[in-house]
DNA sequence: TTGTGTTTTATTGCCTCC
DNA sequence: GGAGGCAATAAAACACAA
């Protein structure tokens, strides 16, 4: 059969049964409506029994045999009301014209019909369904892409959160150890004030840590590995208070008798946005936990009188936990 | 052969555009 | 208001396992 004008063989038959082949399409005899008014379109055919349903499984074949034809004739006539599907080739020919466009213009639509010899309204529905086809498609692929994408944030989220997690406990370890080492150092100070003896009563200076008690000190490094905000920020207080020129003002008082040093150091504990992320740091690990930065020297990293002892990645962590 | 799930063809009803 | 598009749906055709 020739693609193009798949039916000229049928047509021909249905017009003269004894003239030879001609290119006129089946549809202008067969399937016209102002000429076949018996063929609703419920008799739109396909002449091609696909699945071997027909007669010898093709109904082109079923005429071309001059021993059945009139029995194929018979059968065929007898099931106006049966869909039949279109053939591999109409298929084929619709198909193409799709990939070339997927709307249908009135002319394009009337070539096709004629081409194949179908009905313009045939054509047309092959089209529609053809349509929604391709955009069930094309949505199945578009799922696969956004699940995809999706799948790939996610697990980049859970890595960032891994990380994000690891690093808050190394500063949290990092924290605790300069707490360690400033208490040491606040006794040691305790020590050489005390052998100084009252010849230094006149002029009492209270050292930076001298305010947070045994009990205090070992809240506020528990709390620094527990990230426990209330705890900190008390102990901030009394640092704060030692070395405030306000140590008595009324400020003071109040924080003190509110019993909640939130009042005045009151940090967001959310760990959702970074800006939160930001003050979480500064408010877990505030400048009078550490030492001035400024004022130590990083020059040479392996000099532990002024880096802690901390290795060089340490002090990298420091300074961003500063 | 038959039951069942899938695909294809066709209809219906609603909506938009000219 | 008619033509055409689309979504939802029906129903025939088909594929396939049991």
């Amino acid at each position: 059969m020739a693609a193009g004008r798949p039916f000229s063989d049928i047509t021909t038959f249905l017009r003269n049964q004894t003239a030879p082949p001609t290119s006129q399409p089946l549809d202008s005899l067969f399937l016209s409506s102002s000429t076949a008014p018996f063929l609703g379109s419920r008799s739109m055919m396909s002449f091609e029994g696909e699945g071997g349903k027909g007669c010898n499984g093709s109904f082109f074949r079923a005429f071309d045999l001059d021993e059945n034809g009139d029995e194929c004739m018979d059968e065929y006539f007898h099931q106006p009301e049966k869909k039949r599907r279109l053939s591999a080739n109409q298929v084929q020919f619709l198909e193409k014209s799709f990939e070339e466009e997927n709307k249908l213009e009135p002319e394009r639509k009337t070539k096709l019909a004629k081409d194949l010899g179908l009905q313009p309204r045939q054509v047309a529905i092959w089209f529609q369904n053809r349509r929604a086809r391709w955009k069930t498609k094309q949505l199945e692929k578009d799922y696969e892409i956004l699940h995809e994408s999706f799948e790939s944030l996610k697990a980049n989220y859970e890595n960032l959160l891994r990380e994000k997690d690891k690093l808050k406990s190394e500063v949290a370890h990092l924290s605790e150890k300069v707490l360690a080492r400033e208490k040491e150092e606040g006794k040691l100070k305790q020590a050489e004030s005390g052998t100084k003896g009252l010849q230094d009563q006149e002029q009492p200076q209270r050292p930076i840590l001298d305010s947070v008690s045994e009990g205090e000190g070992s809240k506020v490094s528990s709390v620094v590995g527990g990230c426990k905000q209330e705890d900190i920020s008390s102990a901030r207080s009394d640092i704060l208070d030692s070395d405030s020129p306000h140590y008595a003002d009324g400020v003071h008082s109040a924080v003190l008798e509110h019993g909640d040093s939130s009042y005045v150091f009151e940090p967001d504990q959310s760990d959702t946005s970074q800006d939160e992320e930001d003050n979480l740091s500064k408010s877990l690990y505030p400048s009078y936990l550490f030492p001035k930065l400024e004022d130590v020297d990083y020059s040479d990293p392996t000099e532990s009188s002024c880096n802690f002892g901390f290795s060089e990645e340490d002090h990298a962590l420091w300074t961003w936990a500063y």
